[in-house]
DNA sequence: ACAGCTCCCGAAAACGATTTCGTGTTAATA
DNA sequence: TATTAACACGAAATCGTTTTCGGGAGCTGT
């Protein structure tokens, strides 16, 4: 009962004509008679004939579709991205092929010589921490010298020449602790992450810039600087217990929910004591008890606009090595 | 400053031998003799040469490549599924595209067409509730027949003949339900969608055994379908408001989150004056306040499963038409 | 009757790789 | 010395399409 591929050739051979005739006539070219393409139509449909797209993609050297490779999905931020990119490049015809780099440098090598080759179009990535750590771009640099687009969004780095979307983290955390100073808390803190990671350090930099224009010094005791992306229980404990906080920023969601929920455990009244702000507004927050106040990061427009970026080099013929930065308010 | 991929054949123009001999000598063929072998394998490395993976599909007829289409990423389980589909394709080399269909049949029928030319060797699915509502199968059907293996998981239908990867949700409604009787709930609701979701469908047919067999007589008051996925805040507060449950089983997560907002904004105590017990532990569950009882769906584990199942029908040569269906345990 | 033209169609190259088969050279054997 | 086998390599087919080019058939016009 199995029903294999037909191919043109198979076509051509059926009707008694030849390949070229067939592949002319299903595109409906002027060079072919009515009778033979009606008759070649025909054929095709009651044998549901679908053109082969590995071989279009090796004559046409495009494959009509984008990589995307990003670190995780367990961050609700990015699962919205990838469903900005998928609606927008399917409104192009385009194809979104998602690879987990599982913050792992490694792998995320591996994922992208693997689409390199061939299988994409273009590049949709955000880095994951393994290789912000590493520091090693070479990946990237040998993809864009190859001449395939590349659009980094979120987690950025200054390393490679290419088109970035970005929120602009440093005034989200900027704007974050203005409001907490200006709700008159006194001591604010901040769970971050290691240095490495661009936007937690460009997040703490709007931190630090706030406190400074309001004369406030900082202290250090008010900086959690988790090594990892993991949650690690003990130290959120150990800095809410004495760092005697009235208000914490976070960079992700995620730090916050559990933040909130160590120190309800330490018996502190939320917001009354403690008030939390963190960065993207996912699923979690929007569902967190005691409700939470997040920067909202506009993940499925920032998909959007990478896609969009993305598509138009792809299809511009000429080369110009123009590259911007996009820079989205939060 | 664009280094334009190199091919076998500009190999072998500069090195002045044949392009089979390239391809042979890179392969480490015992054709090619040892210092020929050495000059071209040396001379592809400093020009940084990989092969085209579009060329090699077309002459294997296999891509190395799954598609995975599923309904959405919003609800956390079809995430963590990816990652078990991921991590066990990885290992055997195998790339994984994961395609949206956004809950709608012709978006399914869309992906599932653009990927069947050619695009992967397997399909990996979960069926989109517009899907089970239009009941069409057909795409689905056609697949199969062109001999490309499939399995669906959770969202299944016994229309088409697949392996098949489930946990048995019958079971877990069932457990629950057994649970809250025994902690002396003796008014247990359900929050649920509408029939033709299987899933919805067997949770609901659990809840209902264990209630008959305790001896608890149905009540039309206690069941709560909702006309989609979307969380209808104002049914919700209704339910809970005119029903006097003591217990709520939901069929997800988000609608167990937002029943507990609902229930505390009405004064209702968790879970001293109704308890809530929902499907998956994603990460809702886990960071939830106050903590939620949920029933374990193993995501990862069944996209292993998945995954093993659709590698080994792949690779097997036979084509024995047996298809199993795999239900884990909740 | 013959150039010129239109109308249809087929041959063949191309995309980049793999693989079978053949062949020329050399060295070993009878 | 003649036969043969091992060795090293190349030609060409193949995967399924697209596209350029060329050419035969039939017609018009002179």
């Amino acid at each position: 009962m199995l029903k294999k591929k037909i191919t043109l050739k198979h076509i051509a051979r059926e009707l008694e004509v030849s390949i070229s005739t067939v592949s002319k006539a299903l595109k409906n070219s002027e060079e072919i008679s009515r009778e033979t393409k009606e008759k070649i139509q025909a054929f095709a449909k009651l044998y549901n004939y679908k053109p082969n797209n590995i071989a279009i993609s090796l004559k046409n050297k495009r494959t009509k579709n984008i990589g995307v490779v990003i670190p995780n999905i367990v961050h609700h931020f990015f699962t919205t991205v990838i469903r900005g990119i998928e609606k927008y490049a399917n409104t192009k015809g385009y194809n979104v092929i998602v690879c987990l780099s599982d913050e792992s440098f490694d792998k995320e090598v591996i994922n992208v010589e693997l689409l390199a080759n061939g299988s994409i179009d273009g590049f949709i990535m955000s880095l994951s921490s393994g290789t912000q750590k590493e520091n090693d771009y070479n990946h990237l640099k040998e993809v864009t010298e190859q001449g395939i687009p590349l659009v980094l969004f979120d987690r950025i780095t200054s390393e490679v020449e290419c088109d970035k979307v970005i929120i602009d983290d440093a005034l989200g955390a900027y704007l974050a602790t203005k409001k907490l100073i200006e709700q008159g808390r006194s001591r604010i803190g901040i769970i971050t992450t290691a240095d490495y990671l661009s936007v937690s350090k460009s997040r703490t930099k709007g931190y630090q810039k706030a406190l400074e224009e309001h004369g406030v010094k900082e202290d250090k005791e008010l900086i959690l600087k988790l090594p990892s992306m993991d949650v690690d229980g003990q130290l959120i404990q150990d800095f809410i217990k004495n760092s005697k906080v009235d208000a914490i920023l976070t960079v992700n969601e995620i730090f916050s929910i559990y933040g909130m929920q160590v120190a309800q455990d330490l018996g502190f009244k939320i917001p009354e004591d403690i008030s939390f702000i963190g960065f993207t507004d996912g699923l979690l927050s929007k569902y967190a008890n005691p409700s939470l106040t997040s920067i909202a990061q506009h993940g499925e427009r920032m998909g959007e606009i990478s896609a969009e970026m993305l598509i138009q080099k792809i299809e511009s013929e000429d080369e110009e090595e123009t590259y911007q930065t996009k820079i989205l308010e939060p």
